[in-house]
RNA sequence: GGCGGCGUAGCCAAGUGGCUAAGGCAGUGGUCUGCAAAACCAUUAUUCAGCGGUUCGAAUCCGCUCGCCGCCUCCA
């Protein structure tokens, strides 16, 4: 079985076939370090990682390269805005986006480079661009002259006279073709630069991908990818560039993730519609945004809405709760002797490893494997229920490696990586902090309450049991006791 | 206008032409329980936006119609 993967490129799925067999290199696009990041770039960063770490089960190598753009126009306006320099700016957003990053529990890529820290890559291109007339000095700027590249559109699937149809394009006379684009930008007075050979300035948007995916991939690498919206005009003008300067190939599989949307509607400034990543992790746990990340495949839309997201903390609940009740089941005194788990259970349960391969092997598809994940839980749920008094030693072991393993495949998509007890505690934390109760006043009145059914005084106790409902709690009678939780509304 | 995508149960969401259209949330009936909750069992789309076509066979392929969305400008 290989990983199939689909590549925007050809618009079809692909067997992945790295060039160094065993190793995939792998470069995403990643933030313009001038704001908090919203819940796009968390699906951005969490739909690689788990790519990533989808990889490294498998057994592959991964070099995993994500840039950060820390110069371009709107970091300095926005630098400019609050009084301060451009890299202030994007230092200080930068280290936001790692502690949205950390909280999420996503893997730092293997290399992080700075466009800042490129310069003289970026410039050595652009030089070889222009030795081989695929780019122009004009005005103290440098333009790409796409008509010198033919396959200019292959990426995006249109054609130059597609796009100026569009004639949204900025008139700029200094511009041999208005689909041209900048390589260098000649600096006003004031803006930060850097000296070149066509005087000072900074460089293009796109320009820094192609130079830093150069020095650490190489010329032709494995995998690219971004989100949809980088796929033109972005990724399109790396490929001009890489491919015009180098003369191979640039990229072999370019993968794009769909955007996180709110009431159908792509989130954006303009809209006021967007959420930080940390509007979120105040109201929700981490793996519940990653859950609900997951619960659609990375390349459909994903809307966000509150109720969307009480789903995935259900369901992430149920999944917890199962685990939990296993390693409940490990304290509860194994017997020795013959188990009772049949033979269609066992091989239900051996099959979900390979059921979950061929979810993921197949572009990737979360959703799928969650699915497969609730399977096992379902069986395993089963087994605790019919499991006899005192289990066997053996069908507890069975269960316990099942868990495990469904932590292990969980794993990829970075959930279940709590202690069960400890998420569910702090689910309950967080869920009654938005009540009107503590969780003293509950204790109190489930003592209460428990005194009342000791003297077979159930109207009192149901009594006791309807108050806390009408707060929003509810009672779980046990043979170890009461236990309680905050109710769904 | 050009290009691309989507439309599957109350909601979310898989489904790579062929066994009973995954799974989650919500609902209903039952087991359990003093009554409940959780869990389990059963149940919830004779049907995949609509209409045609290809095929022995289509949610899956083709065409048209309707609806929604994205890109073509900075954007994850």
């Amino acid at each position: 079985m290989t990983i199939k993967i689909f590549n925007t490129l050809s618009g079809k799925k692909q067997p992945l076939e790295p060039i160094e067999p065993g190793h995939v290199k792998l470069y995403v696009c990643g933030i313009t370090s001038y704001d908090y990041c919203h819940i796009g770039h968390a699906r951005s960063a969490l739909a690689f990682d788990m790519i990533v770490r989808y990889f490294r089960y498998r057994g592959y190598r991964v070099t995993y390269v994500r840039n950060f753009t820390d110069i371009d126009d709107k970091i300095i306006n926005r630098a400019a805005d609050q009084h301060t320099t451009t890299v202030e700016l994007a230092n200080r957003f930068i280290d936001e986006f790692y502690v949205d990053m950390d909280r999420l529990g996503i893997d730092r890529p293997d290399l992080e480079p700075k466009a800042t820290e490129h310069i003289p890559e970026m410039v050595d291109l652009i030089a070889e661009l222009i030795a081989k007339g695929m780019a122009y000095p004009s005005g103290g700027d440098v333009y790409y002259a796409v008509n010198c590249f033919p396959q200019y559109g292959k990426l995006a699937h249109r054609n130059l006279d597609d796009m100026q149809a569009g004639a949204r394009i900025s008139i700029n006379e200094q511009k041999r073709h208005p689909m041209d684009f900048v390589l260098w930008k000649g600096s006003k007075p004031g803006e930060p630069a850097w000296d070149s050979p066509w005087g000072p300035g900074r460089p293009g948007w796109h320009i820094e991908c192609s130079a830093m995916s150069r020095k650490y991939l190489g010329d032709t690498f494995d995998i690219h990818g971004g989100g949809k919206d980088l796929i033109f005009p972005h990724h399109e003008n790396e490929i001009a560039q890489s491919e015009g300067a180098n003369g191979k190939p640039f990229v072999n599989c370019w993968i794009h993730h769909g955007f996180v949307t709110i009431r159908d509607e792509k989130m954006s400034k303009s809209l006021g519609n967007f959420l930080t990543i940390r509007d979120i992790l105040n109201h929700y746990h981490p793996e519940v945004l990653r859950f609900f990340i997951f619960s659609t495949h990375y390349r459909n839309p994903l809307d966000f809405s509150e109720t969307a997201m009480l789903d995935a903390a259900a369901g992430l609940e149920r999944l917890y709760a199962c685990i939990a009740q296993v390693e409940a089941l490990a304290k509860s005194r194994p017997q020795p002797g013959e188990g009772s788990i049949g033979r269609k259970d066992l091989e239900a349960i051996d099959a979900v490893e390979g059921r979950f391969q061929q979810a993921m092997d197949n572009d990737f598809n979360t959703a799928q494997a969650q699915g497969i994940l609730f399977d096992l839980a379902k069986i395993i749920n089963r087994l605790c229920k019919t499991l006899p008094a005192p289990p066997a030693a053996t069908d507890v072991e069975i269960l316990d490696l099942a868990t495990r393993t469904m932590k292990r495949l969980a794993a990829i998509m970075g959930i279940l990586n709590e202690e069960p007890a400890a998420f569910l505690q702090a689910r309950k934390d967080q869920l009654l902090a938005g009540l009107d109760i503590d969780e003293d006043r509950i204790l109190a009145l489930i003592n209460e309450r428990y005194a009342c059914r000791a003297e077979k005084n159930w109207a009192r106790g149901d009594a006791i049991r309807d108050e806390l409902l009408a707060k929003g709690i509810e009672l779980k009678d046990g043979p170890e006791g009461t236990t309680w939780s905050v109710k769904r509304s």
